[in-house]
DNA sequence: CGATAATTGTGTCCACCGGACACGGTTTCA
DNA sequence: TGAAACCGTGTCCGGTGGACACAATTATCG
């Protein structure tokens, strides 16, 4: 399975020529995951889609885990590439890089979740979060933990600002609070905390992310400047 | 379904007496997640181990999600009652109390992705976080978003440090490294940055957790003095 | 007291899921 | 010209969530 992510090694030279590709499968699932959710891609509907028999898709495939796991590399893609920078622009820009992959690929959020095979081009996410922190004076510990916490708080708002099948435009909290908002009508004592936060809200364009990463930044920037 | 976790309302008077509570389905399902992962819980499996059919569930939840639900809000249970203190300690320990929740639970952070119905627990939980931010001069969307930004980071740490079925022990970025450098062993040169950041690792217990929150802190920190 | 209506747990049935396996047809190599 | 490898298909299995009809139980009403 890992030499699929890493590329197919032996196409063999026997039998009758196969008529699908690894490429084709993984797409027609990314495209099935696109438009119906990741739960609506099943054996059957990605065969169904390339007009063949579920079974076939097991001479490409070892199983479904595998083609998630295909899917969710192919559809994350390469993180665009980005002039060099002072660390604070490029983390950031490399931050909302990845929210717009997470826009693109909503069920991105469901297949990254638990332990996982991690691809290539996840890991070329990374080696680009952390390389935009070489020249910080952070250690390589830090960096990783930084980028961890940076995809966190990407991770965190894309889940809940992007609906799960096919809504994306990020109207960030509008979900949350419109269902706080519902149960505070009647709980509004049970909650006095939420219930004075709402009131004082700015319903500002996806506030939530670039609030959360000025944070972090400036966090950094403070650890950074500590030296 | 909203009415099932903000209690139930009616035990009605007619037929026979319910053999059952929900509060016994919601413990049973919620222990079979706890021993064999939340892909354990079945319909089947949690009338089994109450010793019914499955069909005799559906008499008291009205189908699978809101069962994941009513588990969900239930082993989330209550934040733990902290006294008074300023906003930062009073943020740092209730982070340090979710992250425990997760790690007693960890299937708790595959329930709680995607859009779902916020359970009362679950309210609390936000609430006691915005609280511990009412006397830091945030306004209310600010304090809404810090409280999450928090959270994001809690869930990160804890979903890369927790293995999912059983194991807990947090020994952080244990499995991330230990991938890397499986695959770093032969890809380095594809994988510049994150060479040079393993090579300066300082192998740190829960590391990750406490860093990325003091990142976050003394950022909240800055925005706070500056007013 | 007896009939009725409501509610319980069960049994049966369905579509769908991922996957194992055997089979016949196709292609290439010895 | 076999023989071996590989492809796509068909069949079968256990498991999933859920709809529905059914007999048994219980409280209420006449």
């Amino acid at each position: 399975m890992i030499n699929l992510l890493w590329g197919d090694p032996l196409p063999p030279t026997r039998g009758p020529k196969p008529a699908m590709t690894v490429e084709g499968i993984t797409g027609a699932a990314i495209a099935l995951a696109d438009t119906d959710g990741l739960d609506a891609v099943s054996m059957q509907r990605v065969a169904a889609a390339l007009s063949f028999t579920k079974m076939a898709l097991y001479r490409y495939v070892p199983g479904k885990a595998e083609l998630v796991a295909l899917m969710t590399d192919v559809a994350m893609g390469l993180p665009p590439d980005r002039p060099r920078r002072p660390w604070r622009e490029a983390l950031m820009t490399w931050a909302l890089d990845l929210y717009a992959a997470f826009e693109k690929h909503p069920w991105l959020l469901l297949s990254t979740v638990g332990r996982r095979e991690l691809g290539p081009n996840e890991l070329t996410w990374m080696d680009h979060g952390v390389r935009a922190l070489t020249e910080s004076g952070l250690n390589g510990g830090q960096q990783l933990d930084a980028v961890l916490t940076v995809v966190g708080h990407v991770r965190t708002v894309a889940q809940q600002s992007l609906s799960m099948p096919g809504g994306s435009t990020g109207v960030t909290e509008e979900h949350i609070t419109s269902a706080l908002s519902e149960v505070l009508a009647t709980q509004s004592e049970r909650f006095p905390g939420l219930a004075v936060a709402m009131r004082s809200i700015d319903g500002q364009q996806n506030k939530g992310l670039t609030f959360g990463l000025d944070v972090i930044l400036d966090g950094l920037e403070v650890l950074i400047k500590r030296g």
